[in-house]
DNA sequence: AATGAATGAGGATTCATTCAT
DNA sequence: GATGAATGAATCCTCATTCAT
């Protein structure tokens, strides 16, 4: 058993019980020790590793967010045009990787949290950002000025639609959901 | 002085104190004590008249509801013709009652509850049916079959973009809101 | 049992089981949840009453000035004369209630407390000035203006002598304690 | 470059780190590790070394001791007769290295530990005796049979004025202390 | 020699909730 | 109706100490 750069790994190990353990039980009232319990080591070594817990479940958002983004980008890889594009993006963001219930859990604490929480608001700012522009990007070359506001509308119906599947009981469903925006993205660009 | 009749006014005062300590903390990481405290009663009085945390939160919960359902009757009773109501409908979603941080506080905290909690599951249905049939109903009129879907899109956009707006940090713009969401609606009723 | 008017009866508990485990550990380092079981209570109820281990702490130190003020009043009630009060005054510095372990054991890590500790720092400024003014009153009888410079060494060697009286091993000697500042004195005073 | 060696190099830092963090922290409480890292290694190492928290603080205060043994010892070379040696070794317990803030924290916390730690009792009965002895070697000289007595007498001032310029507040004063305790022992051996 | 890794044990503090009055 | 009293249970976080490398 290697004794020497345990870091990442039980960072890892952490992000992902942390992930888990909020899921199951929906919020953020959740012990170190049952998040360290899970990831196989003692609460002392995640405090060690976070300094807190806050520090815990930002380091699990983040992950969240990057998750994301590497489905965003993926998609858009085998995307031609400027709509296959947007369908892509809208595509990801109700990908597998999203809808879960674990990272719907996170997701809707998240937003707790950005209220009140400095670097959560950062982390939401940039998530926002990042939509924003990649749509903005692809919906330029379709309809010029209009761009921004389709953005922003697009950018807050996919908040809503997610709150929304996430929130419906049963398995939220991908295709339902990315078809809602996308109508009324089609409609805006005036299909 | 008579103490009867003080239940009403007990329980009133601890929703709208619950309320408010929830926009102070951003959470519902508030204590009973700071509750009742700001109600001017002891931590015992409330939990004599509620039973629990839990439920004194979904009485704050109900409250908000309630303002809601009537800031929106309050709107239509001067609503003339089906756009005009649905305008109406729009705006009192992003009324002042809702825009308060406090009550965009609940909200966000509704939203983890509501994973788990099934009285608050079942508030949060009791909402959105209440606003999808409202949509619905002036919807018909003016797109027949398709209105359903288009109930279903505002719905969600509507609460995106609320999402956004009280998450943005600065203090949330009513008209901005009510703009973004008015303008995807004409377009989807082909204005 | 009463339910009301306990807090007294709480407080004063407290204070004398904080003396008794601070005794018989020797430091501060006695759990809050030891002193309430002496206590006969709950830590929690501790924290209820004084807020915090300090204040627990500051608390118990208060009431030891406070005894020993009493022992210093009651002495100098049946003395005749400034020798004869200032005798008493020395004698009450070494009396039962000072010399008991528990109270020594208080008093020095009050000492340590009160390098960094504000209130502790004014606790401890308030012995030193009432000692002071104590011995002061009647020196002035006795010597006039060599007054000020006796009474600040002869307060000093009090607490010398208690210092190493208390730390001797072996229980301390009032007899021996008291005769080593009373000498001291009268060669002060030119006999 | 050898490792051997490195071994007084390492304790001697930790020694002085000890002290340094003590007195800014004004108590015992200071973790291994903060005085592991003023000392530029690891806690692990710390304990190689000393084996507990406990003996490090021991080792810090033998240390401080031989410190003033030696400004003891310094003072008297040059000292000539034996009321020149007296004065000599008062001022020395005033001096410089006595009366640094970390200094005088660390007494204060050994006179906790020396109520319940047989080493640190030790180590505070052997700068009793040292002081008594030398003291009482020149003592002898003027008073003949008296000496025992005054020695114990100016020993437990010493210690009283240490702790009350200690305490004070603002810097203490070598020149006043001095001249508190020479004015005593000046009066005592009658001059 | 030296350290990062790891933890067990603990400890102050909080709080929802109950109960006697 | 109303509350002060009271607590059990929890929770975050700390830290001296050990160990594998």
């Amino acid at each position: 058993m290697p004794k020497v750069g345990m870091e990442p790994i039980r960072r890892s190990a952490l992000v992902k019980a942390t992930i888990t353990e909020i899921g199951r039980h929906g919020s953020l009232d959740v012990t170190v020790s049952q998040i360290a319990k899970r990831a196989g080591m003692s609460s002392a070594l995640a405090h060690h590793y976070f300094g807190s817990k806050e520090q815990i479940f930002l380091a699990a958002m983040r992950h969240i967010l990057t998750i994301y983004a590497a489905e965003v980008r993926g998609a858009l890889l085998t995307a031609r045009g400027p709509k296959d594009r947007l369908r892509a993006t809208i595509l990801a963001s109700f990908g597998s990787g999203s809808f879960r219930r674990e990272v719907a859990s996170a997701w809707l604490n998240f937003y707790v949290l950005a209220q009140t929480q400095p670097q959560a608001r950062r982390l939401l700012s940039v998530y926002q950002s990042r939509l924003r522009s990649t749509l903005l990007h692809d919906l330029r070359a379709l309809v010029g000025d209009r761009a921004e506001t389709i953005a922003d509308t697009i950018g807050a119906l996919i908040d809503g639609v997610y709150l929304r599947e996430v929130l419906k009981g049963d398995a939220p469903t991908a295709s339902k959901a990315t078809a809602m925006v996308w109508d009324c993205l089609e409609r805006e660009i005036g299909e």
